[in-house]
Parts: structure tokens; C-alpha cells; sequence
DNA sequence: CGGTGACTTGAGTTAACTCAAATACAGTGG
DNA sequence: CCACTGTATTTGAGTTAACTCAAGTCACCG
């Protein structure tokens, strides 16, 4: 169940045996959603917060043209809300997009791991910093054509599936339909058809079902503007 | 020197004396900046964290095309990269917009707060997570058109320096050229002059100068679609 | 094998862009 | 106090990326 979340803490830094364990003793029982399923309804106020243990789900917000806004795409071992139990009320909601497994951690727990274990917070405290990072690095994408930001989203979330060891080789699951995708990038989902057309006659990559092979990391990278730094896998003294 | 910071974070919760003392310690002396001094380099690894004491700057991604993209502005009372002590490179740069005023807070410091204040941690990650709210705010409103975005991004400013006592009444002092603005807001500076007129016209407010006067606080939140909500401005317990 | 949702293509429209020029404005030195 | 200079803003005119609506195709599932 902790797995995924594990495997991404420690390419950061190191969790001690007691760390992993106090982390395991806040989580609840896995819970199974449907997709589609609101594991986050819009404006609400938990009290315990959801670990992504697989699936795909989205952050989103609606406009009152009713068109729906992704603000980011949450993959297995990321906590979907965990600051909420510094903040009464969420911002956004999360739906799944895939069936999906979630364990939760009741606010209680988290306030008292942050009293007695400071190295875990800080590393908890990262996540939500990096979360922000991803954030900023959304926001620069808007400068770019839709074909760039196409690509830079293929190759962040690449990244981020191979952080938690979802990914063979040249390829990955991305149960994304092109609607929802869409709505993440900011663009109609016609345009998006097209910029899809664009970037597959490059021969950058293969989508064919759920499934994307990357044939040209470099071309994608340099078309999305891409430095993965920001995603910070690597090892730090937190 | 740590006002302003004092007054935003005791809007959120209670602050005890020995939380404020600890914070006023760990802040060093006060400098000075030109406005255009690159207050945090793009890609800085700065070893003590910035207090924002007075002045107005932004910060910034450059795309490979030369065009630069703001992902935040901060007004007095904000760190600039507070989570910077745990993460060695930051992925951005924070430019003085105007004249500032910062004060240093070395990360060794800010490390060893979180070791013995867990209450003072969680309120500074509390900061992280509203800047994170920020973000999605901004990323949400790419769905809007240029009128509405501009409005939603005047409605926000507004509400965070009324947050730190920077406001007069209907009125605040926002010293961004349209230029910056325009990079703010992802669009060209000859659209935001367009837009800025249009909002003009409809009588919501009046710009001359660096001063900018609200005259339909309501029209405004409607057509920016803005809701304050997530910039948390209340008592809560943390 | 028919239906439903996902994707693609076509065609016309529009919001926002670029380049270029004109105007307003603020600060400086005479 | 005024002319001068550089920056900021506004306006004009033509271009383009992305949009919408609508129709058609594809693929999978019951």
C-alpha cells in the first residue's frame, strides 16, 4: 500500500525504519473507487488525508460556463490533499480518472506525526513545495503553443510515473482520454486531436490506446521546453 | 521588519509570543535592493531564506524564445522562497519590481525552527500550501478570457495587501508596468492595453498612474469569477 | 450487430497576436 | 519653466492560433 509513496520519498532522502513505520501506522484501510468517483468533492472539508495507492485521478476546479479546469494529475503514492489538515476547506476537487485505491490518514495523526517526527514533516513539507513547483511549471507551459505544451505534459508526467516505477522502458499507461487531457492543457479537445496529429507525424511518439511510447525523449523534450529538475529525484539532505 | 509577516500569519492562527520572538530570531539584517535586482537568481541555490519586508517583486521563468513568464507576485509580508531549505535549487527567479526591502533567514535556521516549534512549522507549510492555492487560482483562470483573468488577478492582489494593511479604503498601490502585467497575466502587452480599457469602460475601476482605485468590487469578483476563499484569511486552528 | 463513447476531419469564426506608428508621461539638465 | 529624452501606453491594421459547431469514422462492448 505505501510502496509507491515510499519508493518516491526515498529517491529523495532517506526514511529511517521508524519513519516508514510511523507513516504505515497513520493509514487506514484501502478503500476502491470507481472511475469517475469524486475522491475529493469540490469545497469540501475532510478530516483525514487520501494516499493515491494506484490509478490516475485529477485536481480540478469549473468555471461557471461549466467547463472543468485540471490542475494537476495525481499518480500512485501521491497524496492528493494532504495539506488539507492545515486548511479547513479544499480549493478543488479530485475525480478519478481510472478505478482507483486510496488509504486515508486522519488529520489527527498527520498534527501529531508533525510533533514528533520534524524529519518526516520537512519531507512531507517537500511534497507539498514540489506539488507547487509543478504547479509553476504548468503555469510557464502557458507560454507555450499547444504543441509544446503537449509535449512538456508528456514528459513530466514520464517523469513522474518513472519516480514510482510505472513505467517500462520506452512506454507507459496513461489512462487519459483525450477530453480530460483537453482540460488539463488548457485547449479544446478538436485542438487537441490536431496537436496530437502534429506531434505523432514527428515521430516523437506512438499513443495508441491508453498506452504512449516515447520514440524521441530529446525532440519531445526540447519541443516541451523540458529540464526535469524541478521534480528533484534525486537525494538531499532534507 | 517582521510586521506584515506577523500580521498575515496571525489572521490564519494564533502566533504565541515565543513563536514571534523565535521567528524575529532567526531573521538577519534588512537590505536593500534596486528595483530590476534579481532578488533570487533563476536556478539559485541560496543558503538562508527571503523575507519580503517592503516592495513588490515577481517571480519568473524565461522561455527558450526570451519571453518571461510570472508565476507569482509577492507583496510585502511573503517569503520568496521559503521552502528553499529544503530543496537545493529553486526552479525559478524573483526580480524586484520596485524598490525592496528583504531580510535573510538561513536555512540552518529555519531547519532547527522545525525541530523544536512543530505549531510554527505547520503554519509556515500552511504558507507553502496558499501558495499553492495561488498557483491553481492563476492556473484555473487561463480557462477565463483576457477581461476576466485581468479582473480575477486585480481581485486577488486587492485581497492579499488589504491581508497586510496595504490598502486604502477602495484603493492600493500597484506599482507593475502593463508590460510586467501582460507577463503576469500570459497574454501581449498591446492586448492587456486593450483589455485594461475595456475594463475601463465598464467603470469597475480606475488605474492612473501606480495607483489602482476599485469602483465595482462586485462586478469585478463576477467577471474575474473570483472567490476569496482559498486565500484563507481567517482564524483557523492549525 | 447495433449502440455508445472516443476520436478525427472539415469549415467558418474569433480572440489574441505581431509589427509599426503615434501619443502620453516622467524625469533631467539647462 | 521648458525643451529633451527615454519609457510606457495607446491605437491601427493585418495575421494566426485556437475556437466552435457539425458531421463522419472508429473501436469496443453488451
Amino acid at each position: 500500500m505505501l510502496d509507491r509513496l515510499i519508493t518516491k520519498l526515498s529517491r529523495r532522502d532517506d526514511l529511517s525504519p521508524i519513519e516508514q513505520s510511523a507513516l504505515s501506522e497513520i493509514l487506514g484501510k484501502e478503500q476502491r473507487h470507481a472511475a469517475g468517483a469524486n475522491l475529493v468533492k469540490p469545497g469540501a472539508q475532510p478530516d483525514h488525508a487520501t494516499l493515491l495507492v494506484s490509478g490516475f485521478c485529477g485536481r480540478y476546479g469549473i468555471l461557471r460556463n461549466g467547463k472543468r479546469v485540471f490542475s494537476a494529475i495525481h499518480v500512485a503514492g501521491d497524496f492528493i490533499d494532504l495539506f488539507g489538515f492545515l486548511i479547513p476547506q479544499l480549493d478543488y476537487g479530485v475525480v478519478a480518472l481510472t478505478p482507483c485505491v486510496t488509504a486515508g490518514a486522519p488529520h489527527s495523526k498527520l498534527r501529531s506525526l508533525t510533533e514528533n517526527h520534524p524529519h518526516l514533516t520537512r519531507l512531507l513539507w517537500l511534497d507539498t513545495a514540489l506539488e507547487g513547483a509543478m504547479h509553476r511549471e504548468w503555469l510557464l507551459s502557458m507560454g507555450l503553443d499547444a504543441v509544446g505544451r503537449l509535449a512538456r505534459f508528456l514528459c513530466e508526467i514520464a517523469a513522474r510515473l518513472e519516480l514510482v516505477g510505472l513505467t517500462q522502458r520506452d512506454s507507459f499507461d496513461l489512462p487519459l482520454t483525450q477530453t480530460e487531457l483537453s482540460q488539463v492543457l488548457g485547449m479544446s479537445a478538436v485542438h487537441l486531436s490536431r496537436t496530437l496529429k502534429v506531434l505523432r507525424s514527428t515521430g516523437a511518439l506512438i499513443w495508441r490506446g491508453h498506452t504512449v511510447r516515447i520514440l524521441d525523449q530529446a525532440q519531445l523534450a526540447r519541443v516541451g521546453q523540458f529540464d526535469p529538475a524541478y521534480l528533484r529525484s534525486y537525494r538531499q539532505a532534507v
